[in-house]
RNA sequence: GGCCCCGUCGUCUAGCGGCCUAGGACUCUGGCUUCUCAAGUCAGCUACGAGGGUUCGAAUCCCUUCGGGGCUACCA
């Protein structure tokens, strides 16, 4: 449409319905929403959109502000954090939209209309039947006041219906280019319930503009609805030069081609936390669902990524969620992670699972584990299961692996093991591997291979664990000679 | 059905008329390394949906067609 005021701030919002947990196409927007807003030094606003009562919950709503938060998406207006153009929750701001929708009426720009859901039900089935755009068909547009008071002696409540003109609207979307909406094709629509409660057409475009907002980066479904925005705006009397700019994202995709869905494939947020997933880990990858930096580069930090991100890099096709490729990038930024924060991120999933309880001596075991591990997993929810050996009170060997250890050579290979060990003076990693050496690999000609799995599972109990010697050291002599007795 | 959007390796993408016998990443396959698993490293497989134009030249521009998706609510 028109070009839009360069000098003023840019000001972007995210404004979820949390008609259920936040999932990953939703999150994907509100990244893209928090990128622009930082890369342009702008404002990201985080609104609730909660008109739709039956479905939106306390619960989804404080979940939402959770998820954000968690994934490091910090708001400067919104719920908690406040602002000039609150309130930012639609239940908050209902006076607001009935005076617009009161002064829409007196305008001529909105009318009252009293058809039941089942006239209109039938109306759009004839139209189905006929082979005509189905829509609202202008019954009740120019009632006459005995027509309305007839209706009004049935008892009958109106909703609020927007008048759409003759013509189309033609608007540039950011990333789609010029798109034109004939509006024979756009019925004219409900602004408020027959309770008198506003439906989101009124409320995202009354509030789109009451908050400043100067760009929409939303998700593909509403690229269609975007007419409709627009009329609001005209009967609210914005100069068209004011209108916010419109980008809207391409769908995130499930495996089955479909838009990514409850139904379809893991999609919320709480469910990747859980299983172990590094919030920067998920904005990475999600960055990359539509967007690249145009280099060759994919691992990018949250900084690099307000550096980078610009709406001209976002492309128009549906991209599909590939949970491998995230967990290569997690893999990835959980190698990166420094000790300290590696540390602070492996705890609750050490305690949740039971591992350890959280004494100091436990503390200490897990710090100096995690180095071994660290470039061996891919999600923190591996954790548990790789260092439980060091804990575990009732200390016992997998079924799948002590029929390996059940041969004579094996029971050779421990035997010897405990003799050697048991005279070693320091108890480190590097003794313990040239006397197993020695005695295993020298002198009894054994192939390492075989020899070092005997005791592998024996010392960890599985013949998958982290590199053997160094988990001795961190057992201690006592309880891995124990352990290679009791194997034999 | 109508309207709108979209179409490069299996997946995410680079590409914006010649640098493309199409590049990178993930996955997969094979090798190296190796105490297992990883990590690392090397190699391989595989793509411009189809058909017409425009042009000296097209993945890049235009048209048609096919395919996918969205919307078509007193949901958002």
């Amino acid at each position: 449409m028109a070009a839009h005021n360069p000098t003023s701030a840019v000001r972007v919002r995210f404004a979820p319905s949390p008609t259920g947990e936040l999932h990953v196409g939703n999150i994907r927007t509100a990244l893209f929403d928090w990128a622009y807003a930082r890369h342009t030094g702008g404002t990201f606003i985080f609104r609730i959109e909660d008109t739709d009562t039956e479905r939106v919950t306390p619960e989804y709503i404080q979940a939402a502000l959770n998820t954000l938060t968690w994934l490091g998406l910090d708001w400067d207006e919104g719920p908690e954090v406040g602002g000039p153009n609150g309130p930012y929750l639609q239940s908050e701001r209902l006076h607001i939209y009935a005076e617009w929708a009161a002064k829409f009426l007196s305008q001529g720009d909105a009318y009252h209309c009293y058809c039941s859901a089942e006239e209109l039900e039938k109306v759009r089935e004839d139209q189905r039947k006929a082979n005509v755009a189905p829509g609202y068909n202008g019954h009740c547009r120019e009632l006459s006041s005995d027509q309305v008071a007839a209706y009004l002696a049935q008892g009958r409540k109106p909703v609020v219906r927007m008048r759409m003109p003759d013509g189309s609207t033609t608007f540039t979307d950011l990333i789609r280019g010029e798109v034109t909406f004939e509006h024979k094709f756009v019925p004219d629509f409900v602004l408020v319930r027959a309770d008198g409660s506003p439906l989101y057409t009124l409320a995202v475009a009354v509030d789109d503009i009451l908050m400043k907002v100067t760009h929409v980066l939303r998700g593909e479904d509403l690229l269609s609805s975007t007419p409709r925005q627009l009329r609001v705006y005209d009967a609210m009397g914005v100069n068209p030069n004011d209108y916010p700019l419109f980008a809207h994202l391409p769908f995130v995709m499930g495996q089955d081609n479909a838009k990514l869905s409850k139904r379809n494939g893991e999609t919320s947020i709480a469910w990747y936390r859980d299983a172990g997933f590094l919030p920067e880990a998920i904005c990475n990858y999600l960055a990359l669902l539509g967007w690249s930096p145009g280099d060759d580069r994919e691992n990018v930090t949250m900084k690099e990524l307000t550096e980078l991100f610009t709406v001209e890099r976002v492309h128009s096709s549906p991209a599909k969620f590939d949970i491998k490729k995230l967990e290569a990038i997690n893999g990835d930024k959980i190698r990166a992670l420094p000790l300290e924060e590696f540390f602070t991120w492996a705890m609750p999933f050490l305690t949740r699972a039971g591992t350890i309880q959280g004494s100091d001596t436990e503390i200490a075991l897990v710090k100096a584990a995690l180095p071994i591990i660290q470039e061996r997993i891919v999600t923190l929810g591996e954790i548990p299961g790789l260092l439980n050996f060091l804990f575990v009170k009732d200390f016992a060997i997998a079924e799948d692996s002590r029929e390996k250890i059940l041969d004579e050579q094996s029971k050779q290979v421990l035997t010897v093991s405990v003799q050697r060990l048991s005279g070693l003076g320091e108890w480190k990693h590097e003794a313990i591997e040239a006397v197993l050496r020695t005695a295993l690999i020298e002198e009894l000609g054994l192939k390492p291979r075989f020899a070092f799995s005997a005791l592998r599972i024996a010392v960890t109990g599985s013949h998958i664990s982290p590199p053997l010697f160094e988990s001795m050291e961190l057992l201690g002599a006592e309880k891995s000679l124990e352990r290679i007795r009791a194997a034999m």
